[in-house]
DNA sequence: CAATTTTATGTAAGTGCTTACATAACGTAT
DNA sequence: ATACGTTATGTAAGCACTTACATAAAATTG
């Protein structure tokens, strides 16, 4: 419509308008010391010449970008995304906009995501999944030294420490239940495969640890089975199924600390001609929603990823706003009985 | 390890180092006008008392912060998240960042948030995925007007005008090859699944249409299906296959527009006890991750998603260089064969 | 060795906004 | 009408950088 030219200042609406650049500035922020009519003037004048405030001189002058910065280690994995999704959404509302970083898997990679983002300025940090948080200890510090200028936020991840946030499942307990459920649908033999070696993946390999102990599989280690790789690798897990198999071992039930794990184990399964589940039990992680597209529809745990990423905005806007937020939220994962088992 | 005075100006750093702030910007910036043994004695004291620099004020002066806004109507629909990953990806290697937006699906919000992206100064906009350009040129206005400010790159859509640029697969062929291929494998009933009406989503549906005239079926129309819904609504859209078979529409093969919507179908099938092909032929489109997650494996049409991306990106670079670049870039897309057809 | 070019550095004026402080205008109570 | 508190507005000093221009020092040339 209007004009096209770029430059329009604060000074330009000034001039147009007849008032200072304060008050111009006091119409842009909102303020309420500003007359009516004058408002209305300005906010004319800006919609007629057609004024976009530049952000750079905002957030210098306000040191706040109204930007959250989000760290997701691989947006194509669907439940990450899910929650970015989620999270996005929430900021939106809140007038706040989302620096999203992949960083892949590396606590390198990790390291560097989180100082650029502090290097621009974000308000606030939100590390997206269980993968941020390691087992060790010490490749921990990348979080506390963040912790030390921003607010961190954890989803499916703990960390104490001050200024972090963390909100997350109860997942040892959760894993635990799941495979105590299979024990009593009559299984004999469970495997447990994961792919995370992190703080969270370590509590769900003892939730399984233990749930064996209980029913006096005390070398659960055969059992537990690691494998490398992501959402895209799902014919590498069928493999390794495979070789198991092969290499003889037994089990009529796996429960996997992903959904695309389980869902690996479905088609190796269904590709062996098994039945599902009288002869293969199946049951995820994750509730994504990769366990209900297909028939069968996989039994998985839920663990709330759309309240926890709601709840961790809302905690996050309380502590911008000064408020004092508890450190740490749990809810309690659920299992969602269905095909599979 | 140093202080975490978090203050720290460039001014501290010429103080510190004896020399004038214009010397240490330029050190900031990798000038070549400036002493070597200056050089490291500056870099050294920035690194000692944790220097950073501001990127409000960076932004200000150089009126550019190298961030890229991405727009993507739904970042957990896995197509889309696996473009945005490999656009990340490949602008993070050039020392971009990008600023994500989620849009969904109406076109006023996609409109807002171009705008916001103009506020935030991006450098350059990316629009992912076929619905941000409609079949009516009307609700296309929002592109033109961004371009007229930052460079705006579509994929998987085509919108000619200045400054924007295109980079998509042949859709209308590739539908038009998947319909055929499904006749030579002596199908008779081809339903066409389709969720959107974007300019794209219209060249795909007239694909459907001609390969079906060409076999001699004019009223096309009863055959082609549209539903409401994203990546969750697989339920819904089984739904409405059991209707559709209900009401007496009879089809031996779906051809999709989406994976997603192929997956329903197949789910569809399964459920009522379909053989696969045998009874029920499906092609999807896009053969993302969910074509091969699953027994059987989704024959799909691959629209060379991560060529282009990354062919976006080196295209995008190329425009920010000042180089002249092609406004259009067209792949071709291929057919590829699994155990659903 | 003076003249000239090159290289390194400094000074100061932007960049577009926010905001503390000052001032003017306008009631309202005395 | 006088004094006082409100409310609305303006002035000018930041904010932390970049960069054109000026200048000093060093290197090159005849």
């Amino acid at each position: 419509m209007s004009d096209k030219k770029d430059k329009l200042t604060i000074y330009d609406i000034s001039e147009k308008s007849g008032v200072s650049i304060a008050t111009v500035s006091r119409v842009l922020n909102g303020y309420s010391n500003v007359n009516e009519k004058t408002r209305d003037k300005v906010l004319a004048v800006m919609s007629e010449m057609g004024y976009k405030p530049n952000a750079f001189a905002r957030g210098l002058g306000l040191d706040s970008m109204k930007t959250i910065g989000i760290l997701c280690a691989d947006s194509s994995d669907a439940y990450l995304a899910k929650a970015v999704y989620y999270i996005e959404e929430a900021l939106r509302a809140a007038q706040y906009n989302a620096l999203l970083i992949c960083t892949g898997y590396s606590f390198e990679d990790k390291k560097n995501a989180l100082e650029l983002l502090l290097e621009r300025k974000v308000d606030a940090a939100i590390l997206v999944g269980s993968n941020f948080v390691s087992s060790k200890a010490s490749e921990n510090v990348y979080i506390k030294d963040a912790a030390a200028s921003i607010p961190v936020m954890l989803l499916n991840a703990c960390f104490e420490c001050d200024n972090v946030y963390s909100l997350y499942c109860n997942d040892y307990a959760a894993v635990k239940a799941a495979v105590e459920f299979l024990y009593t649908k009559g299984r004999k033999k469970i495997l447990y495969l994961y792919n995370s070696k992190s703080y969270s993946g370590t509590k769900k390999l003892n939730g399984f640890k233990d749930a064996l102990k209980e029913h006096g599989v005390s070398s659960s280690t055969d059992y537990a089975v690691y494998v490398q790789g992501g959402p895209d690798d799902t014919d590498n897990f069928v493999n390794i199924l495979n070789n198991l198999c092969e290499n003889g071992l037994d089990f009529d039930a796996v429960m996997a600390s992903e959904d695309y794990l389980a869902i690996a184990a479905l088609k190796y399964g269904i590709k062996k001609g098994m039945r599902i589940p009288e002869d293969l039990a199946v049951i995820g992680y994750n509730n994504s929603s990769l366990s209900t597209i297909f028939e069968p529809e996989l039994t998985s745990v839920d663990n709330k990823l759309k309240p926890l990423s709601e709840q961790l905005v809302n905690t996050l806007l309380g502590v911008l706003k000064g408020a004092e937020m508890p450190g740490k939220t749990e809810y309690s994962a659920e299992l969602i009985e269905r095909r599979t088992t």
